[in-house]
DNA sequence: ATGGTAGATAGTAATCATTCCTAACAAGGA
DNA sequence: TCCTTGTTAGGAATGATTACTATCTACCAT
């Protein structure tokens, strides 16, 4: 998918996120790959045209355009390895405010299937859910904070 | 779920996994966890009863558990962190080999509800699917190396 | 178009999870 | 009990990410 300087222009605008030579360079490789790339790819990426540019400033500018909405964060557990004992099929509910993590078991979810067109050359062993929310707990706590600031 | 020393070690038997004191201490604070902890979670925790553990140790046990298929580990991605400017709603299919991740439509699994018994109280955000398995490539690779290795 | 200001960049240094290396040690079969 | 091989714990190394900061720049108001 090709993007032209005003497009991004454009994105960054709707946003309310400051446009930057760097920041363009960024996003555009980011949006003309089908992969999921890392900081690190973007940066070597990006490289090419800014020889002078920072990881630092990859790594700033994904923080923005994440904060912006214009950028997924597809991993939310890359900071840590998480482990579990556990091992019949089972699939996770996360909490985005605590990270907390429950189970959840279902047999609907177990008979999942990849959709025939398209991937029949990959070979599927396994496959996992998440659902990804607010708890009982952080809902609690965010009514509370709104009511305290006056809602 | 409680766990008894004598169940511990059946079950490293049955993998051919050493008996430690350690060993034990780790898988049971695993085992008797309802969420995924870290290994800092399980040092912190098994250190009450062995003040001389090392951080080392946990993550070595774990990657000896994991290789025996007596634990898991719940996040593939969790060395980097990956991104996306896609914002449509789609699903991943990783490569246990190569790691790369292709992306999968599919109205089906944009639908999928959690089952209500149980988590009323959590408000799902959204959700997302993940296939694992091997891509092409790597099927073919391996079949060639089997092959060689004189089937 | 220009100037001022808030925000962005790119270095360097710090942090933090995890891995590497290794000498002392212990599990478990003979 | 003894031997061998795998395990432990410490310290050092690695590698991704963040913090700090002086310089620079996008962009709004004039």
């Amino acid at each position: 998918m090709k993007l032209t300087q005003d497009q991004i222009r454009a994105r960054f605008r709707g946003r309310d996120v400051r446009m930057t030579p760097q920041r363009a360079a960024i996003y555009r490789a980011l949006a003309e790959r089908l992969d999921h790339p890392t900081a690190e790819d973007l940066y070597r990426q990006v490289r090419r045209a800014y020889p002078m540019i920072s990881p630092n400033t990859v790594y700033y500018t994904l923080t923005v355009l994440k904060q912006a909405g214009l950028v997924h964060e597809v991993n939310y557990w890359h900071d840590r390895s998480r482990f579990d004992a556990n091992l019949a099929l089972h699939h996770h509910l996360i909490c985005l405010g605590c990270r907390k993590i429950q189970d959840v078991t279902d047999i609907a979810l177990d008979r999942l299937k990849i959709p025939s067109h398209g991937h029949g050359a990959f070979e599927v062993m396994g496959h996992r859910v998440e659902f990804h929310g607010y708890c009982a707990a952080c809902r609690r706590r965010a009514r509370r904070r709104s009511a305290r600031s006056g809602h």
